[in-house]
DNA sequence: TACCAGGCTCAAA
DNA sequence: TTTGAGCATGGT
């Protein structure tokens, strides 16, 4: 089967894509173009045709693919689509930061992407601007990536290099990949890898601290790193990564009045939000970025 | 031109 | 313990 629908409920498909959490992701006409795990994917969100009797929420992800799929779970997986959304915006806390970022980015959700690909993308990502981060791992993808088939094969596309394939590689090589200081970075985390040094498929079975402390082995991974790679891959929704907007983000909206220190800020978002304080921590995120005042 | 970007390391105070 | 320079590169 090279096509098939999924019913969707309260689910900002484009929002999500494009939230800065997952990098290959690009536009093609109305519908989506990327790569899950080494496919090459296609997913249009269609809304039902407007009748009262009709949730408003309600809605269909058309996903095709370039060769024919038995087992859809993978996609399942990396959407979240067997998620109880609703429970988890029950768990976030009744206040007005929250109900305004909730109520601007409807249907934000999570993805639940590959670890290695996740977590080497977010190495590249420090001090890079959403755009460029995307130019950095398409390059990477097209000199150590497999080539796959699409459905046009008019462009070119690639799977997530491994991190065999990145440790076989020189510092010089990935430079030029345009990820200029943080190719040493990536190398060490592919060596690791590579090596059996860091599993990362074993992380989510470990407490939170420990799995944070692991990915801070690599060099050049701090805090915000490990918290993305285990937010965005390995199932960790309490891990609650704070870059500069979040920064930004819980300074202007819970401290207005006194500047807080980066740990206080730590400390006050492992309380404040619940269990799922990573999908709250990504609605701010968002928010603070694609809204006009705040 | 100047500044900034989903940071981190390292040295100096 | 805290602070700030430096790191590559490209967009605005």
């Amino acid at each position: 089967m090279l096509t098939r629908n999924f019913s969707v409920h309260d689910y900002d498909l484009a929002g999500t894509l494009t939230s800065g959490q997952a990098f290959r992701w690009r536009p093609s006409g109305e519908a989506w173009e990327g790569v899950i795990h080494g496919r090459w994917v296609l997913l249009r969100q269609t809304s039902p045709a407007s009748a009262k009797d009709v949730d408003p929420l309600s809605s269909t992800i058309e996903a095709t693919v370039a060769v024919p799929e038995k087992d859809w779970q993978w996609l399942t997986d990396y959407l979240r689509l067997s998620d109880d959304h609703a429970a988890a915006l029950a768990s976030f806390p009744d206040d007005e930061p929250m109900r305004a970022a909730t109520s601007h980015c409807r249907g934000l959700r999570l993805l639940r992407q590959d670890p290695w690909e996740c977590f080497a993308s977010f190495i590249l990502s420090s001090t890079k601007q959403i755009v460029q981060i995307q130019q950095c791992v398409a390059l990477l993808c097209q000199h150590y990536g497999e080539r796959i088939p699409s459905d046009t094969d008019a462009t070119a596309h690639f799977s997530f290099p491994t991190a065999d394939r990145i440790a076989a590689a020189t510092e010089a090589e990935l430079r030029l990949c345009k990820m200029g200081f943080r190719a040493k970075y990536l190398l060490d985390a592919a060596r690791r890898v590579s090596s059996g040094q860091l599993n990362l498929a074993a992380l989510p079975q470990r407490p939170l601290d420990e799995a944070r402390a692991a990915l801070m082995e690599c060099h050049g991974v701090g805090r915000k790193i490990a918290d993305c790679a285990l937010l965005f891959s390995l199932g960790f929704d309490e891990a609650f990564p704070i870059d500069v907007w979040v920064e930004r983000a819980l300074q202007r909206l819970y401290f207005p009045k006194r500047r807080a220190k980066k740990v206080r800020l730590e400390r006050f978002a492992a309380t404040h939000f619940g269990p799922h304080a990573g999908l709250a921590q990504q609605y701010l995120f968002h928010y603070l970025r694609t809204a006009k005042r705040v």
